[in-house]
DNA sequence: CTCCATTCTGTTGTATACATAATGTATGCG
DNA sequence: CGCATACATTATGTATACAACAGAATGGAG
């Protein structure tokens, strides 16, 4: 099996950044520790160290003698993320556009991947579409070179999936918006117009913003 | 006082990041739990707390079953951090400039604060001019109003403290010109010219890189 | 002398017990 | 009846003890 190392920290870590990431009702609460505990099948200690873990995802924030809180997600945040993965992937196109870095065919086949979805999204696909779609940003970014902005745009997605499960619930059809404004910005960049592939990167942010602020 | 709360695992963790960032001996080293306790003068569980908290920072790096690893810098993540932070930066000096935020007075008092000091610089001088270097910058990226990317900049930036420090050391004379070259990025930001202003950052940056990697 | 197996030592990982602080509840007073 | 205060409960924070693993040292065989 594939990354099955299962150290009572990790279990901890992957279990609680899953149940974060998809139970919207744990946001706002306070986590208890031997609750935790008792329900993954290891005690106090490595659930503190995974929660402490969690810290740096921002996915929960330390109130001193309180414990960990996981912070909901507002509208706010939400803007600011857009605005920086904008400014992030906007770099990155012009970068991989000017060095004729533009990975055309890995995102071709992540999009394929993604509009091969059916239209109507069941749990499971909803996470397979984020997915895609996470994978898809995240390829424009890391053919940038830069591991640090890599690294660093990573963090920041995870927030916003936080989110973006409930959200797709909601909204019928954006499957295929969604892959239509992704070919704009694939087709800007393999033709090499830098000006037009931030533009599309703009406005696919936006859209995407202004649907999440309906929430 | 001030920040004084000293419960355990953030006496811990003042302590390791100060350690860390001051003393470059650590650097490509295994940190010892219970040796560090010791010094401390707190049991082995505030420690490794702290330590897991240090993650986010990127000031150290958990290997399993071998404890917290020290990353030393290399030059290709000194270049890669000044690449991001021309990003952030030039998208914030747009950003003050087009709503017309800058924060004129409050950068040219750091900036004055900077210029104050002796071209001579013992290791408490060389301290707090690298703060101010750090409040002038982030000064910039805070008047964008993006509270995401001034905590995202500020993370980043710690991990140029790291190696900056014992730089300074080698470079005399380096004081007058940063302020210098401050002073062109700070005027460019009042006169409004958005495009002078990334150029004065581009600058700056890649001059401090070039410092940074000769070490 | 070299190489490999084995033991030994020291460190990390986890569990548990205790100390401490916060919250909710009950009680008495105004 | 409302409010403040004291108390009980519960959760977090810390210390310590034990278990499991990794690396070094040691000893023997080739």
């Amino acid at each position: 099996m594939s990354g099955t190392a299962a150290s009572g920290r990790e279990k901890a870590y992957a279990y609680l950044r899953e149940n974060i990431l998809t139970d919207p009702d744990v946001q706002g609460r306070f986590l208890n520790e031997q609750e935790l505990a008792a329900e993954i099948g290891v005690s106090r200690t490595p659930v503190r160290e995974a929660l402490l873990l969690l810290v740096s995802d921002g996915l929960v924030e330390l109130i001193p003698q309180r414990g960990a809180y996981v912070p909901p997600v507002t509208g706010r945040e939400m803007s600011e993320l857009m605005e920086l993965r904008g400014v992030l992937e906007s770099h990155a196109a012009r970068l991989v556009i000017e060095q004729g870095m533009v990975p055309a065919r890995t995102m071709q086949d992540t999009l394929d991947q993604q509009a091969a979805l059916p239209d109507e999204l069941n749990p499971e696909a909803a996470r397979e579409f984020i997915r895609l779609d996470t994978l898809f940003h995240q390829q424009l970014i890391d053919a940038a070179g830069n591991e640090l902005i890599s690294r660093t745009y990573s963090k920041l997605h995870v927030r916003q999936i936080l989110v973006g499960v409930s959200a797709l619930f909601r909204t019928g059809g954006r499957r295929g918006q969604v892959c239509a404004e992704h070919q704009v910005i694939l087709d800007a960049l393999v033709s090499g117009d830098s000006v037009k592939a931030q533009e599309a990167i703009d406005h696919h942010l936006a859209v995407t913003r202004d649907i999440l602020l309906r929430n």
